[in-house]
RNA sequence: GGCGGGAUGCCGGAGCGGUUGAACGGGCCGCACUCGAAAUGCGGUAUAUCCGAAAGGGUAUCGUGAGUUCGAAUCUCACUCCCGCCGCCA
């Protein structure tokens, strides 16, 4: 959620900045709802004010007196509740409002969706075959590591079983990259999958009818299923406050990730790249608010050393206002070059929510001066790895469909290539 | 799933329905004492929000939400979480 005042600061430099999301707002109507809703807050407050005094009173006096001040006391409580009840409305209708509203995109972002996303970068020599490279599904099922049609039977379309040394090779990307963030100064973890209603909501994920339908929701328990270790790691520290010294604090989890995929029919249907269910380590960071760009950009460099490590072209691509999600200030995924499929695909996103879902859970920060400000949460991803499979399966494919295991999982996985099983 | 106990400030821990933002102890900060430190003494020590240029003042907050009352940390109801015991269970 994005502070009142800082529309009321700046209501121009706000309005323009949404409107880079293709987010309409109407800031003079906000501010005079908000107005209205201070005028109403200062009755009730007034109001308030005399009944403590009045009630200080009766238990001053006695006899025809008190029982005078008492009959006032019930007149004065119902006016009261009257005012409380359109308090209670007004800020009501702001708070929906207000949750609407995505975060304000940084200054660099660009105007747009999804087509303006910019190019920052291109790493890596993409491999060249001289044969017609397969894609994973096909590489996949071939080598027996792979089965999507039992998974269908079983579990419904977008399922898969992964099988033999894709297995090893999913354990050793976690072994791997868990190394790499332990030593970076990141704590291991492995979280709940379900999390609170309440709490989901606060990350700002369910926020609008198109969120909702992205998710899994248990209603009989109030629960949903996480769609990345992000939604369980940010609240861990909700209603808490963080010495300076303490901060950056930073997380990496391993966790399955469930996506409902809504709108999404027809889509990537082939294999495991779009699928309800797969596992994912995440990073996390809670840091202080003036150091949230330099922390974006450590996240970044650190997903960008672990597709280096892979072997595995990718390029960076700044995403653009209108493609973010709803907390991102700024969002920058790498995209994995798929020989497969000719084309680079998503595989890592690195956001900056600044301070738009520690304001909702109340996640704080004591400067050395004793005042306490909201930290500033990121998130980024380690690897997924559904599509980090995919990516090593069509890069690293030779001719008789084997696949070599790229260096710096084999002695994880213990072996160099895989073959059919 | 069943039965019991509990939730108060940074921590521990009081709290007859009426100056309780909250005793008391500890911690922390400042000052004094000291060459310095310890010990001791004195003082301070929540957050949010509103009005105000400021000084200052108002309001709210004792797990959460509703209710009773002129007045609720204190009474009632619901919910959440924690701790025990039984049952079930990887």
């Amino acid at each position: 959620m994005i502070d009142i005042k800082s529309i009321r600061e700046n209501p121009e430099y706000v309005a323009t900045a949404l409107k880079k999301r293709g987010v309409a707002l109407d800031t003079a109507q906000l501010i005079e709802l908000d107005d209205r809703r201070k005028v109403v807050l200062l009755q009730v407050e007034e109001l308030r004010a005399k009944q403590n005094m009045l009630s200080e009173e009766v238990q001053a006096s006695s006899g025809e007196d008190r029982n005078q001040k008492i009959e006032e006391g019930k007149k004065l409580k119902e006016e009261t509740r009257a005012q409380e009840e359109i308090l209670k409305e007004l800020e009501e209708s702001l708070k929906l409002v207000m949750t609407r509203f995505p975060n304000i995109p940084q200054d660099d972002v660009p105007e747009g969706g999804e087509d303006q996303n910019q190019v920052i970068r291109q790493v890596g020599e993409k491999p060249v075959f001289a044969f017609e490279p397969k894609d994973h599904f096909q590489l996949g099922e071939q080598l027996g590591i792979l089965d999507v049609e039992r998974a269908a039977k079983v579990s419904g379309s977008r399922f898969a079983y992964l099988k033999n040394d894709a297995v090893l090779l999913e354990l050793a990307l976690i072994r791997y990259v868990m190394d790499m963030g332990i030593r970076s100064g990141f704590t291991p973890i492995s979280p709940p999958v379900l999390i609170r209603a309440e709490m989901m909501q606060k990350m700002g994920y369910v926020d609008t009818p198109e969120d909702l339908a992205e998710r899994y929701y248990l209603e009989k328990n109030g629960l949903f299923l996480v769609g990345t270790a992000e939604q369980a790691v940010g609240p861990m520290h909700a209603d808490e406050v963080f010495e300076e010294k303490e901060l950056p604090r930073r997380y990496i989890a391993f966790s399955t990730c469930f996506r409902e995929e809504a709108g999404s029919y027809g889509k990537d249907t082939r294999g495991i790249l779009r699928v309800h269910q797969f596992d994912k380590v995440e990073l996390f960071s809670f840091c202080h608010p003036e150091k949230s760009r330099e922390e974006h950009g450590f996240l970044l460099n650190f997903e960008e050393d672990l597709w280096r490590a892979l072997g595995i072209p990718y390029q960076v691509m700044q995403l653009a206002a209108g493609d973010m999600s709803r907390p991102a200030v700024s969002t920058i995924d790498i995209e994995a070059w798929l020989p497969g499929q000719g084309r680079y695909r998503e595989v890592s996103s690195a956001s900056n929510t600044t301070d738009f879902q520690s304001r909702r859970l109340n996640i704080r920060m004591k400067k050395k001066d004793g005042k306490l400000e909201f930290v500033h949460m990121l998130n980024a991803t380690g690897f997924p790895i559904g599509r980090t499979l995919i990516a090593i399966m069509e890069n690293y494919q030779q001719e008789d469909g084997s696949i070599t295991v790229p260096e710096i999982l084999q002695k994880f996985v213990g072996k160099s290539v895989i073959e059919k099983q």
